[in-house]
DNA sequence: TTAAATAATATGCATGCACATATTACTTTC
DNA sequence: GAAAGTAATATGTGCATGCATATTATTTAA
């Protein structure tokens, strides 16, 4: 029995956790209520509850009112990932961050970003084109898209001196966003930007923001070959 | 004035982040402590907490101890991902989930999985390379390393019937693991059984997983062309 | 028998209070 | 004036309580 003192949440956590880990309480079983674990552990109702939420976050555990806290039979884990702002990440790594635009304009965008931004067919939006380097090194290519309609002001900026994404972060913040990661062969444009080889295997990241229902930008971040983004499960 | 009622830590929550994107509190600044929060709301204090501890998971504002609350200067945003289990994933999609093991051995891991595993040189690990199939076509390629020492029982076992990740889970609980993501090109190999391109652009995931300092399996994942993972910001 | 109303139940949330802990600012002592 | 000690402060945690809400089980009515 361990009705004893000496209990904070992160300790029932770590007992909670330790018995699903040991099969005590199996994958899809129902684990006991948060009165009774309550009273097992000798302390408040709010203090195991606290306990529970923090791992049901982590999708191991699944909890719904009356239907009680039940172990995830099809544990889809949650991993938390830090995406770093590009500066910071060179910077943190001891290098010299720089940033060069490559080429800007106004122009119909490709189907798939026309068709994720949802802008009507035809709509001209301002493209950039961009490299963020490391010590003067390519590290990442950056591809954007904006709407000038819902940000105006941006036609207004010197984006040679300014990075998009400095001035958006600024002048426009975003309601809701998406980002997705995936892999993609640099083509040629991309092998010599990032100098890299024809059909090298990269490490992409796409990302979308949101005023309301209107899409601010797109931007697909293609990082030179060899990055990878890591975390603790 | 917002002392009124109708709050809620998620309505806080809601109306600081107005505030930390409409720049009322820009980045680095301290915001205001807990106690005059819930002042200005009307709500107690332990409700602000709650709403700030929520914000602060994301990464947006850090806080210490007297130290107060910052909105965080380089916002090193904290994505989630949800990381699901295979065959879930592929049964989600209203496929067929099938499991082929291509080949089984012990043999002695390249150095950059030796290392991951931290494991002595020359010593052999049990090696597995997989495909999961959806509707019978290759949709991952796994290749596993474990070490018998750590997991004995997996030399028991049929692992032409039994995935080797599904005898894991079920036998070999996990006290830490990492994950990462990166990119790599399809080699011959690889191409072959995931029937692509030599040199395809493939998403990858390798997994690292222990008990306590020793290590159990090193898994790598390789997606088929076109694969992503996605998340809300 | 089926449908609707009602009760029971487990989690979710909010509150007021107390005390813990980390960190900073200040004061005293040598 | 520097070091050591002390107070002040903001967040972190725990508890008891009460009510809210979603969901299931049961009972009652058509």
């Amino acid at each position: 029995m361990r009705s004893e003192t000496g209990n904070s949440w992160q300790a029932i956590r770590t007992e909670v956790l330790r018995r699903i880990h040991a099969r005590d309480w199996p994958p899809g079983s129902l684990i006991p209520n948060e009165a009774d674990l309550a009273a097992e552990f000798g302390c408040a109702r709010t203090t195991v509850s606290r306990a529970l939420r923090e791992i049901a976050a982590t999708g191991l555990i699944e909890r719904r009112r009356k239907a009680g806290t039940r172990v995830a039979v099809a544990p889809s884990r949650r991993a938390t990932f830090d995406i770093p702002v590009l500066r910071t990440e060179i910077e943190s790594r001891g290098a010299r961050y720089g940033y060069a635009l490559i080429s800007q304009g106004l122009d119909v965008p490709p189907p798939a970003v026309r068709a994720g931004m949802a802008v009507p067919e035809g709509a001209r939006l301002l493209h950039l084109s961009a490299l963020h380097l490391a010590d003067g090194a390519p590290h990442v290519h950056e591809d954007r898209w904006i709407d000038p309609d819902v940000a105006p002001g941006i036609l207004t900026v010197d984006l040679g001196r300014e990075s998009a994404n400095a001035w958006l972060v600024a002048n426009m913040p975003y309601t809701d966003g998406s980002l997705s990661l995936f892999a993609r062969a640099a083509d040629a444009g991309l092998a010599e930007r990032l100098g890299c080889v024809e059909g090298a295997a990269l490490f992409c990241m796409e990302r979308l923001t949101w005023i309301g229902d209107r899409a601010i930008t797109h931007v697909q971040l293609s990082y030179a070959p060899g990055h990878r983004i890591a975390t603790q499960l």
